[in-house]
DNA sequence: TGAGTATATGAACATATGAACAGGGGTGAT
DNA sequence: ATCACCCCTGTTCATATGTTCATATACTCA
């Protein structure tokens, strides 16, 4: 890469030239990667699902109980189950005829306070 | 609470009581916050977001050259930058003509490295 | 001041999402 | 076997979100 290689340089100001830009380019997470990020953050991105997982927070909880201790339908909690088990924040344990809910792993509940620490400051 | 107490049981199989349940509503974050965390997710949840937000991991960079880097249009581009940048991942920087973006602070890399972590098990 | 460059904004459209309702399946108790 | 209960699935509808195109604003330099 040669200096004044303006053909090179897409912005005229700017101090990046295409190498550089080819380089974001190649170290990115492939297509795949980036989907599923996204897609994870995006069950993150509502608050009735940070309510549920914040719930799970302790311990394991059945879904009529979950319903009520956020005082919604029983129907609403199961679709946010569902997308929270297929994203798999959550996993559950079917005991008789209750089904109960709880974390995936450690990681959700850090995500969630890694976050709760960025917006209180 | 005593033993057999229904009424204060919603869910007639499962182990919680109404104490328990009150405890958790009460534990909760209040609304605004949890409001908050979520719209922080849901400006996660995109994949071209995260992909800025990678593209700017390691430096600042000019609207124009994210948009080489990604090759999508620039306005595409300002647009998320604008989200971006409301929900206080970004921060930006005037120099002459140009506006650079950077991440706001480490939290923004730490979390999306946090979900990568997740989702690789 | 006027031309050229960089970025921001607005409107229109397509798509995604959440809530509520209706109905069904599975489980345990009688 | 039937019933009550818990949970899930599919659908509809209203709303939210992302993208694109056209245009506006901001800045620099000649």
């Amino acid at each position: 890469m040669n200096r004044g290689d303006i053909v090179d340089k897409p912005c005229l100001t700017c101090q990046y030239n295409m190498t550089i830009l080819n380089k974001i380019k190649n170290e990115m997470p492939d297509e795949e990667t980036i989907n599923k990020l996204s897609e994870v953050f995006k069950i993150f991105g509502d608050s009735t699902r940070i309510r549920i997982l914040w719930a799970l927070f302790d311990k394991e909880m059945c879904v009529y109980d979950i319903a009520e201790a956020l005082s919604m339908t029983q129907s609403a909690i199961s679709h946010q189950l569902r997308s929270l088990k297929q994203a798999r924040l959550i996993k559950s344990r079917r005991d008789g005829k209750n089904t109960f809910y709880s974390l995936d792993d450690d990681h959700v509940k850090r995500i969630i306070e890694q976050v709760l620490i960025h917006i209180e400051e």
